[in-house]
DNA sequence: TCTAGTATCTCGAAAAACAAGATATATGCG
DNA sequence: CGCATATATCTTGTTTTTCGAGATACTAGA
């Protein structure tokens, strides 16, 4: 996955630079619309999490497990306990909530007989790598029918690199 | 806030269609490219989510309460109940645990004296309308000055209208 | 094999959420 | 105005969830 071609041409190595024409203040302009209107997006995102653990009825440890081993891949019960700062008895429990919904499903690892492997099971009518309503899939394929291909190059880009940012952030502010 | 004049110069009422030159194979590898960097970018915000909760020292509820708060604004406790699906005696001890750590305030409602208000705190180190950290505004300006003014016009407005998109899928699913 | 280390699960105690009722304020009707 | 009804929050006793510590099962190295 990470091997796939950068599908922006330019480079982003250094800023561009070139085009430096006294225009600073047309770029705070936009460093200030692209704040706000990430802080909407990350709003949006929050707002339909929120939605989908009201959706699943699920309280909020539980939610935040599933979308856990949804996001990261499938887990070990300690590594998830680790994770949320739960204890490992209170992991246990939960698990045992998430797999009687079926939402999640226990294996036994291969090699290590201690540990159990809990992954989320398929879902249909759901995106399968988030689990999020298909809807969702559908309405940004009907924003994206808006763009050129150059532009939707650039918010490729952008979305690879923003996203890559904020995974850094989080494992930065987690110790 | 609606009223701002639109960042991006073309209008998006309509897809471009005039350059379909039989290209649609690598729109549909953009496609793909958006969906799982989008992916990744909202698998990014989760984990920073995940890891200011954590910061926070705040169970998932009371996290969740409170960067409900910072979303949406102030609300009352029965707003806050009904949002959450939470019972309201809940929510009650809820804001006092929130309110003892400073990260809120109860005020009384001007008209409706019934009313209580609760709001967050203004936390120093953060960005205001968020709460996130302030490492997070250095990344993403870093980030941007990677990228031209015509390429940051077509980022806000994705964005903009991304996070439009977003919150009108979570209000759908919401009922 | 024996011992130490690791991973998960079980059990009693503390914390959080619920449901229902109490208190205080608002609104509308005679 | 006086009273009844409605609304918003807070309190109380019960159920659910989490914690902390220990039990069980497995691994790895001396």
């Amino acid at each position: 996955m990470d091997g796939a071609p950068d599908t922006a041409g330019s480079d982003r190595s250094a800023p561009p630079a070139g085009n430096g024409d006294g225009a600073g203040r047309s770029r705070d302009h936009l460093y200030l619309a692209i704040q706000t209107d990430g802080q909407r997006l990350a709003a949006g995102l929050i707002r339909l999490l929120h939605a989908m653990s009201i959706g699943l009825d699920l309280n909020p440890s539980d939610f935040q497990c599933y979308a856990l081993l949804r996001i990261e891949g499938p887990m070990t019960p300690g590594e998830i306990a680790h994770s949320m700062k739960l204890a490992t008895g209170s992991v246990t429990v939960l698990i045992d909530r998430l797999e009687a919904r079926g939402l999640v499903e226990r294996d036994r690892h291969p090699d290590d007989r201690r540990k159990v492997i809990v992954r989320p099971t398929e879902m249909p009518g759901t995106v399968p790598a988030t689990g999020a309503p298909l809807g969702i899939r559908d309405a940004m394929l009907d924003l994206h029918s808006r763009y050129s291909e150059s532009e939707l190059e650039v918010i490729a880009d952008w979305l690879a690199r923003a996203g890559r940012t904020l995974t850094e952030l989080a494992a930065g502010a987690h110790r």
